[in-house]
DNA sequence: TGAATGACTCGAT
DNA sequence: GATCGAGCCATTC
């Protein structure tokens, strides 16, 4: 499916080992920077993709954990970041500004 | 076809 | 400086 979403995908599974990016990032790369609920959108459906997307990687502008409830069971986004040496506190990425990869800079 | 939804963001109060 | 409300775009019902 060449749908919006597939583009996303392309994006989120650019981002580095251990670094993080936004859905506001993602969508103005893009093109549309205002469509950053369409990229969490996206995110509903990554599970289903091949490869997975890295959708863990993803948070929204302040690093908030905004979709840890929707992944398999709660917690696992935050379990899957610290295997990357990523250390989440109250459901938010510490050191999120430096963690934060910019896919427009790549 | 029109209306509703969403893992967001920004500007105003 | 923190909180509240409106906007935005693609997909689904």
């Amino acid at each position: 499916m060449d749908s919006f979403y597939e583009r996303v995908f392309d994006v989120v599974r650019r981002i580095p080992y251990g670094r993080v990016t936004t859905y506001g990032a993602i969508a103005k790369h893009l093109g549309s920077g205002k469509s950053a609920r369409l990229v969490g959108w996206a995110m509903n459906n990554s599970h289903r993709t091949i490869p997975p997307v890295p959708a863990h990687r993803v948070v929204n502008r302040i690093g908030l954990l905004s979709g840890q409830h929707n992944f398999s069971f709660p917690g696992q986004m935050k379990e899957l970041l610290e295997n990357e040496g990523i250390t989440v506190m109250n459901d938010m990425v510490v050191n999120f500004k430096e963690l934060f990869w910019d896919p427009e800079t790549h």
